[in-house]
DNA sequence: ATAGTCAGTTCCATTTTGGAACTTGTCAAG
DNA sequence: CTTGACAAGTTCCAAAATGGAACTGACTAT
C-alpha cells in the first residue's frame, strides 16, 4: 500500500499514519512542541537529511499540521509553526513517549521528566472517556461501523467473542 | 539516522518511534486490538506484502510486543498475540485514532464510533494528568531532564520562553 | 572581494518496500 | 500412491525511500 491509498482508507487510524507514520514525522513535531521552528536548527537537533526535511516539512504543511510563516523578508526566510490540527497531536505524542519512559527506558529511568504545573506534581498522561472520565480499556469500548461501511471494517465475529 | 541508532537515542518518543515508527507496524497492532492473529488473515486484511508482514511480526515478537503462541503441532503453527506491553499502545492508539477522526475524516464522519461500555455512551479518548486528572495542555507542562542528561535535550532557552 | 548564513536542491549509493512465485510440513481426497 | 489444499513463511527482482555529501541562490557582515 502507497502513502496515497493509506489516506483512502476508511480508517482513522490508517489516516493518521498517512500523515505521521514515518521514522521522522514525529520527530519533527516533537521538536515543534519543543519549540523549533527553523529548518536549520531542526536538522542540527534531530541528525534528519535535509533532502528528508525538507520533504516532510513540505508534507506537513500541505496536511495542515504546520504553518509556513515569513520571519524576514529580503532574503525570504520562512519557519513553521504548529497549527492547531498540530497541537491536536499533542495527546498522541504524550501517550507514546509515557509508552516509551515504561517500556523502553533503561536502568536509568525516563529521559525527561513531566511536572504538571496546574498541580505541582510529577505525572504521566492517562487516556480516559470524555463521558464519564474513567481509564479506557480495550474491552469496555464497544465498536460501530458507520453505517455505510456495515460489515466492511470489523472481523466476522467481533461481535460474539471479547478479544482483548 | 538507522533504526538500530534511534533505539538508542535518549528519548521516549524515539525509542517508540524504533519499534512502531513505520507505515505498517500500527496497523498491524490495530488488528491485533480486533483479535486477529494469524499471519494470513494479518496478510487478507491489511493488502500488506508477506514479506514486510513477516518482518514486522518478528521485530514485534522480538521488541516483546507480540507473543508467538503455537495454535497446533503437525504442521506446528503459530499466531501472534498481544503481550501486555503491546496493550499498553492502546492509549497511544486510540489517541491516534482521535485524530484522525476529527482531523482526517470526510462529510461522512468518522469511519467507526466508540461507546463506552461502563457508561453507555459514545466517547473519545482524553488524556488527563495521572495526578490531578485535568486535561493536558502542552503549556502547562513543565520538563525536566533526568541529571545525566541536563542541557543535552532541551534547546537553549527552553526555560525562558513559553512556547506552544 | 570574501566569507558567512539560511533554506533549500541535486546527485548517487544504500536500504526498504511492493509484487509475485516458490518452499516446507502435513492432512484429506481420489 | 498421487494430487491438491492449507498455513506460514522465504526468495527474487524491480521500484521507491533514505543517507550522505556537495551545490545553489539570495542576501548580510567585514
Amino acid at each position: 500500500m502507497r502513502w496515497e491509498e493509506l489516506e483512502q482508507q476508511p480508517c482513522s487510524l490508517a489516516r493518521t499514519l498517512s500523515v505521521v507514520g514515518d521514522r521522522w514525522t514525529l520527530l519533527v513535531l516533537r521538536e515543534s512542541f519543543l519549540g523549533i521552528r527553523r529548518f536549520d536548527e531542526f536538522e542540527k537537533r534531530l541528525g534528519i537529511t535535509r533532502h528528508v526535511l525538507a520533504e516532510r516539512l513540505k508534507k506537513l504543511v500541505e496536511a495542515g499540521v504546520l504553518d509556513k510563516v515569513a520571519y524576514q523578508l529580503r532574503p525570504l526566510r520562512e519557519e513553521y509553526c504548529l497549527s492547531g490540527k498540530g497541537r491536536d497531536l499533542y495527546p498522541a505524542i504524550m501517550a507514546l513517549v509515557h509508552w516509551g519512559d515504561r517500556h523502553m527506558s533503561g536502568a536509568e529511568g525516563a529521559p525527561i521528566r513531566h511536572i504538571h504545573r496546574t498541580c505541582g506534581q510529577p505525572m504521566h498522561g492517562v487516556l480516559v472517556c470524555s463521558d464519564c472520565g474513567e481509564p479506557l480499556q480495550p474491552r469496555d469500548v464497544q465498536l460501530e461501523e458507520a453505517p455505510a461501511l456495515k460489515g466492511q471494517l470489523l472481523p466476522a465475529h467481533w461481535h460474539e467473542k471479547q478479544v482483548v
